[in-house]
Order: structure tokens, then C-alpha cells, then sequence
DNA sequence: ACCGGGCCTAAGCGCTTGCTCAGCGGCGCG
DNA sequence: CGCGCCGCTGAGCAAGCGCTTAGGCCCGGT
């Protein structure tokens, strides 16, 4: 399989959902434009140009550039929503819990990092109604974690004072790695991940993290 | 002192080194546009209404709007080099280095998130040669804060297995401090500082932080 | 064979954008 | 008082924007 096949399949993966073809084309190549130069910096030329087509096609299947984005933030939004719950209901010590949704959590934001940046820092550019929309999925993610914290401090386990300070500088940790990451970097997803969770493990004082747990792992 | 003034005055402070008095306040307009919208969903007719002009007057001050955005960005990364260099050249231990480094420049950015906003979120719309001279403030910023956490790594302090992954967490968990502060939030920027400070020392397993130390301070 | 509808394009409309330019008011200086 | 000049404005230009419209191709059903 081909370079340019195989980026396809991972498309089709990631925007499953979206039919058409030509609108999966369409939200694949909105994703690209608005990672790489904003929301407002990118033209409805420069997507359909992208996905292949004239600027008037883009108008069949998303009535404005706005939907676009909305369909975008509304699909990651959700795929985050889940990866964080997933590991929030897992069975396990909070420790291991903490550990799995940040390693998840992480390595999501650097492996999508491109749609990870449109969700992350394009909000301010959605219609007041699909931005409440949206804080509704944030605000949802947010308590899952905060309840994993929550949970770890009420056992003792963690050395938490600030849950809800605690949860947001998680989170904040988590979000950023849209900003910084690059396929060409020293790091692959998996590693920042990992990273991730032994930083944050640490952080809130639980540092040998349990069955699995490897935050001194390479060195010591 | 009424409201109007006193924020006055804190622009003057802010942006002091910018004569005369109308391209200070172009500035400060610029700044808040930018933070609020974005750089390109900002224009020149906005910039120039805030600060009380007609659109025409921006260009007796700068040449482009982009000028604007440069010099913004100009002045408040080395705003952030030296706080960041007041730390790393203070005395004392590694530890207490990276508290100060840590609540110093994470308190800046929540204290000034309007303007940090604009000089973390909107580097791309910087012009190349700009963008490379402000990416060599940004590296120095860097460089100051991962040989602080080295010092600690080598004479045994801090326990951190990745040097420069442990300072890009820091870094970015601070800069990401621009992003979800708000004035109207619950936090002070004193409160932020410290908070953060307390997370990142236990984050490279150094809890106490010797004097002044406060990482379990609230009520453990 | 023929029609109907889904998908697409070429052309372009109305508007806003970053930026320019000729000219004007008022302050300092002689 | 009169002159020059700095800071500014009103008007507007070329270009590019989001989006619309009229029409054409192609494929499935009858």
C-alpha cells in the first residue's frame, strides 16, 4: 500500500462517519487547511482545491464554511468524550484509571494532532449555538476526569488539595499537545503518552502508579 | 482613580517602550482584538475604532497590520524571556529556581492572558523573517527553564528521566495558562502561579521545594 | 430510448478586506 | 501674525471573500 493510500484509509477511519465520499473529502481537507493556517485564514477555494473540487461543490453538502467546522468539532469532540470515558469506567485503581486516560487522553491529541488543533483552538470561530453545543462535551470530559481525581483523593491515594485546579492543569496538559506536537518530532504519540501519564501521576502523588506503573522507567 | 484610568495605566506600564501615545494605544487596541477574535478574523477598521481613530491612521504608525502583530509579539516574548531569566539566575537550589520559574511565569500568563493569547496563539500569522526572530526568543525561554530542571536532574533533587520532554511539559502547561484563563474565573493569577508551582515541583518528584515550599499548603 | 435526480462546474454577485492618497486642522516657531 | 509640518481624516481602489445560480453530465429505473 501506497503513502497517499494508506493516509486515505486512516481518513476513512477517522471520518467513518461522514458520507458521502465527497463530503468526507471535504471534511478532510477542512481539517488540514485549519490546522495549518486557522479557521479565518483558510478560503472555501483552498478546501474544495484541496479535496479536488471546484468551490462551488463545497455548498452541496455543507450549507456554510461554519458547518464545516461544527462537523469537524462536533465528530472530535465526541471521539474525545469517549476515549476519556472509556478510561474513566475501566475497573482499576484510580492510579491505573488516571494513568490510562492520560496515556489515551495524550496520545490522541498527538496522533490526531491536526484535528486536535481545530477542536482545541477554533472554537471561538463556531455560531453561538453549535459552540454551546460543543462546551456541553468539553464541560462532560472534564467531569470524568475530575472524578478520577476526585475519587483517587477521597481514598487517600492521591495527594490532590485542588481537585478542580488539579483536573484543569491535567486537561490543559493534555489539550496543549495539539499546539507542540509534530510528526517530524524526536516523539511518537505512544511515547508522549507515556510521558504524560508518569508526569501526571507524579503530580498528584502517586507516582509508582500501581500494575503497570513505570514512572522512574528508563533510567531511575 | 476610576476604572478607564486604571486600566489605562496598566497599558502604559504594559507597553511603555511604545511612543508616541496613539501607536500605544493601537497597540493595546490591537492586543485585545486579537485575543477576543483572532489576528485574521480581526481588521484594521476594528483596531483602529478601539483605539479611537479613523482606519487611515494605523498606517502613519505601521506599515501592515502584521507590523502590529510583531511588534506585540516582539514585546511580550521578551516580557516572558526575562522573567523566565530573572529564575534561572536567581540563587538558591534547583528547587526553589523552578518554584520561582514556574509561579512567576505561569502568574504572567494568567495576569496577562489578553496579551499572552496573542503572542502564543498567532505566531503563524507572523511573516517568516519575524516568525524566525521571535522563534529565537522562544528557544532561549526554553533553554533557561531545561537547564534549571537539568541541575536538578544531575545533582539528584529532581528525579526526571526526560530532560527536554519534562521542560516542553512545563513550558506548555504554562503557556496553555492563556488559553482558559479568565478574569471573571475563580483563580487569581497569584493563585495560578502557585498552584502550578506546587504541581510541577512534585511533577519532578521534588514535593517540598525546601523553604517556602507550600506543595500540600492548604490542608494536605 | 428516455426521463429524473444527484453531483458537479463556470461564472459571477455583492460585500469586505488591507491599504492608499489628497488634503485639512492645529500647534510650535519665527 | 503667518508658516510649515506632523498627525490625522474621508473617500476610495484593487483584490479576495463567502456564497449563489444556471446549466451540464451521468447513472438507475421504466
Amino acid at each position: 500500500m501506497g503513502a497517499a493510500a494508506e493516509q486515505a484509509a486512516e481518513e476513512r477511519e477517522e471520518w467513518g462517519g461522514v458520507t458521502p465520499d465527497a463530503a468526507r473529502r471535504l471534511v478532510s481537507a477542512a481539517v488540514e487547511a485549519f490546522a495549518e493556517r486557522g479557521y479565518h485564514a483558510t478560503t472555501t477555494r483552498d478546501i474544495a482545491g484541496r479535496a479536488g473540487m471546484s468551490p462551488a461543490a463545497l455548498y452541496i453538502h455543507y450549507k456554510t464554511k461554519e458547518e464545516l467546522l461544527y462537523r469537524i468539532s462536533g465528530i472530535g469532540h465526541e471521539k474525545a468524550l469517549r476515549i476519556m470515558g472509556a478510561a474513566a469506567e475501566a475497573e482499576g485503581s484510580a492510579g491505573e484509571r488516571l494513568r490510562d486516560a492520560v496515556r489515551t487522553f495524550a496520545r490522541w491529541h498527538a496522533e490526531h494532532h491536526t484535528t486536535a488543533r481545530v477542536i482545541q483552538y477554533e472554537l471561538q470561530a463556531l455560531s453561538p449555538e453549535h459552540y454551546t453545543e460543543i462546551a456541553d462535551l468539553r464541560r462532560r470530559t472534564d467531569r470524568l476526569l475530575r472524578q478520577i481525581i476526585q475519587d483517587g483523593a477521597d481514598s487517600g491515594e492521591f495527594r490532590a488539595d485542588d481537585v478542580p485546579g488539579t483536573t484543569l492543569a491535567v486537561l490543559s496538559l493534555c489539550v496543549d499537545v495539539a499546539r507542540w506536537f509534530s510528526s517530524d518530532g524526536p516523539r511518537t504519540p505512544d511515547e508522549v503518552g507515556a510521558l504524560y501519564a508518569d508526569l501526571v501521576l507524579r503530580m498528584v502523588g502517586a507516582p509508582a502508579g500501581g500494575p503497570g506503573g513505570a514512572a522512574t522507567g528508563k533510567s531511575g
